[in-house]
DNA sequence: GGGCTGACGTGGC
DNA sequence: CGCCACGCCAGCC
């Protein structure tokens, strides 16, 4: 049984990973969010957040809803101001602290 | 191959 | 609620 030599490991890549983040992201209704480690895990690669992140970073917010995309802690993306305001115009509020508030916005499928 | 970075996550205080 | 230490891992130099 143990043969499992060399070519069986399939680590992610930025490339290989890119189709199936964006068809997810794609997917998110209006008014809901999504987490990074969510959607990392519905692509099945539940301990590759970052590399989700590191691909909503250069995702083409102009044919996807970037802006549903969270952090776990409800935190919103550095470097994309105009999130706050796209959720604002969807019904998502944002807590003082500017956070989304997950229980009220998650996504479950 | 080694070291650092970072649109992350979790747990602790 | 904020801050921090850790664990995590592809990408980049």
């Amino acid at each position: 049984m143990g043969l499992m030599l060399s070519t069986g490991n399939s680590s992610p890549s930025e490339d290989s990973l890119r189709e199936v983040v964006y068809e997810i992201v794609a997917q998110i209704p209006r008014g809901r969010v999504l987490t990074y480690g969510a959607i990392a895990r519905l692509a099945g690669y539940p301990n590759h957040s970052r590399l989700v992140g590191r691909i909503m970073r250069g995702a083409p917010d102009n044919q996807l809803p970037c802006h549903r995309v969270v952090s776990a802690t409800g935190r919103l993306a550095p470097h994309y101001p105009a999130q706050a305001s796209l959720l604002a115009a969807e019904g998502v509020k944002l807590s003082s602290s500017g956070k989304v508030s997950l229980r009220t916005y998650l996504w479950y499928l």
